[in-house]
Order: structure tokens, then sequence, then C-alpha cells
RNA sequence: GGAGGGGUACCCAAGCGGCCAACGGGGGCAGACUGUAAAUCUGCUGGCUAUGCCUUCGUAGGUUCGAAUCCUACCCCCUCCA
């Protein structure tokens, strides 16, 4: 009884929602590990923060003794997940989704263990289904179902477009529970509507139905909108070290006990007491960076998350340049270089009109001087730390 | 199938013959302030062999000295009717 008691409290550590958490109380006292499943599209070549939240989840699961079912969307990924999009998504090609498809599997195994993981890829029943398989499945619900999306209400609402393969994707989904005999499915808070879906098809298929734990979605480095690729406001696990630790700098403090309450393995007491020592007046800075520092390690170790730490103070504590600077040649016409053809050759700014631009904005530095004339010419032989504002650094010679 | 509305830069959205590389907002970038914080303020936000030239307002043509703006055809989206 204890045991589960135990067990209750760690999967429910960090959840929003279990539908219905009597259900899996009493699943969880049959003593039978239960099948787990949480599915991902391949969307984006590598995962990011936010997708791990879901990925601890799973690990927690495992860490109970329970089978892991990492199921890969690779034919999902072809009709693209509506949930919370207020457009259609473009749908992947066969062969994007092999490459990320493959890219996953790499990654997830930092935080899974590979021995105790199931890896499954829902191509390999919904095939078998054809035609006559999705019209059968497509007539177990209705569009007046559907449009009790709020997603798809709001479309409906604003005049944009809905397309007809956009509402399979949840029937899909569902019918994934089905083939993979799933006791429990774990998705976003976003992702209700398809995991509801999953109980609806097991009923129907004559199956118990699974049991629905649905994750907070991750805020991105804005606050603001939940982490995603298409936002660009990720953090993703394959970063370098250094990467992953300044942007997890670069969040409020406010969004940091988020991200404590998400991503950290730190016991909720813990957590709570790094809180109370904030309140004290300990600076959260410092606070920030032991978050940063869990995170690094937990991705590469805990020999680069020093590194990163280290580094960050430096550079942008004390202002010094970073340990590692790319050196990159230029070639000059008749000797001299201008300026502006330097900065967009080393890769320093995207065209020279926006070198132009950063010159008057004061943004860059020659040997930590700052240009403001946009027309200074470099000579042949010149070598020189250029910095275009805080973040690009090179040192470029001119042939 | 019929009638009407619409497609503008990364997103939203003005413009409806020249003053338009295109108002405004969001986002992004840079500067100031800082803890690379956040918030705030300021500036920038098509490209180039650069005081000029080239490309961009769904696509392709046309009218005009001149088109995002007018005309024609086509493509796409939405609404109502069937």
């Amino acid at each position: 009884m204890g045991d589960i008691e135990n067990a209750l409290e760690l999967i429910k550590r960090g959840a929003d929602e279990i539908f219905s958490e009597e259900e899996l109380i009493t699943r969880l006292k049959r003593g039978k590990p239960l099948r787990v499943k949480a599915g991902f599209d391949p969307t984006a070549p590598d995962l990011h923060l936010g997708h791990t939240v879901l990925i601890n989840k799973l690990r927690h699961f495992q860490e109970l003794g329970h089978h892991i079912l990492f199921l890969i969307g690779d034919f999902t990924g072809l009709i693209g997940d509506p949930s919370g999009r207020n457009v259609t998504r473009k749908p992947l090609t066969p062969d994007e989704i092999k490459d990320n498809a493959k890219t996953y599997e790499d990654q997830v195994f930092k935080i899974l263990d590979r021995e105790k993981t199931e890896v499954c890829f829902n191509s390999s029943w919904c095939e078998d289904l054809g035609a006559a398989g999705m019209i059968s499945l497509a007539a177990k619900s209705t569009v007046a179902r559907m449009l009790e999306r709020d997603d798809f209400k709001k479309r409906y609402a604003s005049n944009q477009p809905i397309s007809i393969h956009e509402f399979l994707y949840p029937l899909m989904q569902g019918y994934d529970s089905v083939a993979m005999e799933a006791d429990v499915e774990l998705g976003g808070t976003d992702q209700i509507f398809n995991l509801l879906m999953g109980r609806e098809l097991q009923k129907d298929a004559g199956q118990e139905p699974q049991i629905v734990l649905t994750m907070p979605l991750l805020e991105g480095l804005d606050g603001v909108q939940k982490m995603s690729k298409s936002y660009g406001n990720y953090i993703g696990i394959d970063e370098p070290p250094g990467e992953i630790f300044g942007k997890l700098m670069s969040v409020s403090d406010d969004l940091m006990w988020r991200y404590f309450e998400l991503l950290s393995f730190r016991p909720t007491n813990e957590i709570e007491g790094l809180k109370q020592s904030v309140n004290d007046g300990m600076n959260p800075r410092d606070i920030k960076i032991q978050l940063a520092e869990e995170i690094v390690a937990r991705f590469h170790d805990e020999k680069a998350a020093n590194n990163a730490r280290d580094e960050f103070a430096n550079r942008f504590r004390h202002g010094q340049l970073p340990e590692e600077i790319p050196e990159v040649s230029v070639e000059s016409n008749d000797g001299e270089a201008a300026l502006v053809h330097v900065l967009k050759q080393a890769g320093l700014t995207s065209s020279t009109s926006e070198a132009i631009r950063m010159i008057k904005q004061g943004a860059v530095k020659i040997d930590n001087e700052k240009v403001s004339d946009k027309d200074l010419k470099l000579q042949s032989g010149d070598s020189n730390i250029i910095q275009v504002g805080k973040r690009k650094v090179a040192k470029v010679t001119i042939k």
C-alpha cells in the first residue's frame, strides 16, 4: 500500500491532470507493469527541453518498473498535429521524417534507459489500415465533436481554413493506443482531445480505456508561448554546453521557477528551499546558475557544466572574450578590404546592409574599440578580434 | 454550380495610379540600464560592386511616362445560397 502511495506521488509530480486517478490506482494495485505510451511526431530534427518534460515523466514510470513505449509518429507526422495551431501544419516529406526520427531516437536515451524502452513507429500499423480502415475509423467520430475543440473552433470562427485531413489526426493518435494496447498515455495539456480519443477508440475496440496523464506545456525562452522549434524560443538538448547554459541564464526570474518545477530532478522540498533563500535575499542569478548546471550536466556532463559556468562568468560578468574564438580569414582587394564586406564574409553579419546598420548602431568593435566609420578599410595582413553585438566574435585576418 | 469578400515583408495589418522598399503593431536585432536577466527607454528591421542600382505587395500577362494600387486570365482561401 505504501508502495502505491509513493508511486502515485512520483507519477503526480508536476502533472497537470489525470483521467482518472481512481483508475490509475486500480491498475497500479494489480501489480502488473503498465504499458505507458508517449508519442512524438518527428517534426523537428532535434528535441528541446519542452519535449523532455514528458520524457522526464516517462522516466518516472520507468523507475517504477513500468513498460515504456516511445512512439515515433512517422505516419502521423504526415498529417501534422493540429493541436493548438491556428494554421495548417506543413506536412513533412518521408525523408525528413526518417532523418528526424533517427535523431529523436538517439537523443531520447540521454534521459531514458535504452534497455528498458520499446521504440515503436506508428507507420507499422497505420499503413496496414488502408483506405477502408481509415474510413471506418473516420466514422467513429463526428464533425461536431471535432469542432468542439478550441483550436478548430477558433479557426472556424475566424474564417481560417481547416483541412479534412486535420480531423484525422486525433483519430490516428487514438488508433495508436488501440494498436499498442496502452494502459497509460502521456501528453501535453494541448493534447487532451487527442488523448481522450484514444479512450473512446479503445472502448470501441473492447479494450480497457487508457489512463490519460497530461503535463503542462513548458514556456519557451520568451516566457509566453510554449517552447517550440517553430517559435524559435527553445533550448535543444543537443546544443553545446555554453549555449544551453547561456539560454537558461537569459530566462526571467519568474520563468526560472517554472523550469525548476518541470525540468529539474531535484526533490520538491529542495526547490522550496531555494525559493526561500531568494526571499531571504539571495541573488536569483545564483540559483539560476544551479539550474543551468544541472541541465547542462544532464545532456553533457559535470565537467562541461563547470566549464560552461566559468566561461559564462568570465565572458558576461567580467566582460572577457570567450576562450575559443573562431578564426576566419578574408581575401583583400588590392591590399585592403572594406569592413562591411569583411563582416559579411566572416559570417558576423548576414549581409553588407546589415553590417552597415550594425556599425551605425555602435554594435561593432575591433580589438575592443567601437567602430563608427562605416567606410573603414582594413589592410592586408591585419589580424583583429572583431565583435558584433555581445555574442558574435571572430578573429579575422585579412589576406 | 451561383453570388459576394479576400490573398501585402517573419506574423498581424494599412495603403487602393507617382511623395512606396511600402503607415502601425507584434516578433527579431542593436544600443542604454542590468544579473547576457526580466521590465523600461532609444534606434534599426529587402539586397548590392551603395549618395546610385536591383528585386519585392498570390501567379502570368496587359494599360500607363509611371502600378501594391487600373484591366485580363489563372491559382488559392473565406462567407452565403444550392
